[in-house]
DNA sequence: TCATACTGTAATAAAATATGTTACAAATTT
DNA sequence: AAATTTGTAACATATTTTATTACAGTATGA
């Protein structure tokens, strides 16, 4: 999963504020999200695995927030999905015996490299708390 | 194509770029990018359509800069290539009777339009002469 | 203690998207 | 006229995303 998975992990995130004394399952955060609920327990594995939501197995079991929402960021959140921001890549290897070929990907990443410093410092001001109170 | 279509665009500018004085093949163009010549022919319908280079059918022919490299920006080469950034969305349509499902894309919306403001600023400050120069 | 309702995870299937290939008409040069 | 190149359509393949099925393990509570 790449191209949903920032939207998806946050959806969940809000969803955990909205309802901070519940034990929300897989099934009712998949019915928001029109998704299935084994992708929604994918990407619950993954913030679990960031300590940020806690789960409970068994009945009535489901996943809670773990962390205070005024302290985490989505830049947090962002670099949990893993993502990058950038305009991508060739998909090929380019021809090492072309100047240009040679070092395009270098040029490239350095170039998205700041594209992510800029959307980092944006992303680090807002919480969690403050995106899911659009809401 | 979307994935690497600003990389491979950038990639056939910088080389039209370091051959000022000649019309490069589609073919040649290829060899540098390790890419079918097809898909860069693609691309070049594009540039043209946004009159940034100019081609010559038949013997011979091929494709040059149409503009100068110094006022072409980065900004509008990413705009040619109908890329936005963003984190995107879930694939699916969230459920409308959800307050977060209903609000949920566009808060996202608003979210990666001030991060594409960010960027789009960061990238009119560089030209294709600046990016090219760099090889 | 047993039925129920969850999570966790693997394996597989289906759908969507991206990339590659073939083919050939039209244009231009030599 | 022969050769070379663009332009474009049609089709094929590969890759990535998303969905589904299945089921073991765990907790709840009647």
């Amino acid at each position: 999963m790449i191209s949903g998975k920032f939207a998806i992990t946050i959806h969940i995130l809000t969803l955990l504020h909205k309802f901070p004394n519940d034990y929300l399952s897989s099934e009712f955060i998949a019915g928001s999200m029109n998704l299935n609920p084994v992708l929604v327990r994918k990407e619950i594995a993954n913030l679990k695995a960031h300590h940020v939501v806690e789960s409970k197995e068994g009945k009535n079991g489901g996943t809670k927030l773990a962390v205070n929402a005024s302290e985490l960021t989505l830049k947090e959140i962002f670099e949990m999905t893993f993502e990058t921001i950038g305009l991508g890549f060739a998909k090929n290897q380019p021809n090492p015996d072309c100047p240009v070929g040679k070092k395009i990907n270098q040029n490239l990443e350095a170039l998205y490299s700041e594209m992510n410093e800029k959307v980092g410092a944006q992303l680090q001001n807002i919480s969690l708390e403050d995106f899911s109170n659009q809401f």
